[in-house]
DNA sequence: CTTATATATTCCCATATAGGAATATATAAG
DNA sequence: CTTATATATTCCTATATGGGAATATATAAG
């Protein structure tokens, strides 16, 4: 066989840096396609054809507006990144860190104080 | 042009599902090879493979023991990608998260309590 | 309807895989 | 030295880009 789709999954995806660009500008605000093309400069097909794969992963999402297309970040749909990362705050040794480990545990566990 | 090389950065590198595997294996402990080819089953050579990439990105590192390779995790390669995935967390609306991401950011500026 | 604007899509190509198969290399054991 | 074990590397091929260039599509404006 051959590489994988970048569209698999979200980990392929955001595994191309124009992308994590893209990505990072639309956290700050909504924006349409030419609001992109104009912070980054690149060519507008360059820019629509990574916002296709980041559409079809569902990590942004469109909604017209006129003749514009504006696109959004979908947080939520990042959450699979930060679960496999908590894997590895247990050998950070930072106290924040442990802190979160510590609070993300007794969340997991449904926090049941009866017992 | 054509697509990055996965050895390009520790994103790309962990795009791949099999790299993941591997990563989450050797995060249990430090294993040969031929203990991830055991575990995994996938082929010698191509286990090889993407420990090769994992090493070149420094994501993991290799001592000699005998006539084996112990491979293990280096954790603090991880660290980019978490913080990448901070820039999220304010849009998820869970407490534990916005009390790390108060954390963070109270770390970030040095916690400078004079000021 | 015609024109201008905004964005997506198609065609093309150089490049980098991911994996199979075979082989090379390294080191320990006899 | 010879053999067995452990792992890396090479060769090969099908596949999926990422970007350039050109074009199609959609919608608003005149």
């Amino acid at each position: 066989m051959a590489r994988l789709k970048t569209t698999h999954d979200v980990f392929s995806a955001i595994g191309e840096p124009k992308r994590r660009a893209l990505i990072e500008q639309l956290l700050l605000k909504e924006m349409s396609v030419n609001d992109l093309v104009d912070i980054v400069q690149w060519p507008q097909p360059v820019v629509s054809k990574h916002l296709s794969v980041l559409r079809q992963v569902k990590l942004v999402s469109e909604r017209k507006h006129g003749r514009k297309r504006l696109y959004r970040v979908h947080a939520e749909e990042f959450r699979p990144i930060q679960t496999w990362m908590h894997q590895f705050e247990k050998y950070w040794g930072n106290s924040l860190n442990q802190l979160d480990t510590y609070l993300t545990e007794i969340q997991t566990r449904g926090h049941n104080e009866t017992d």
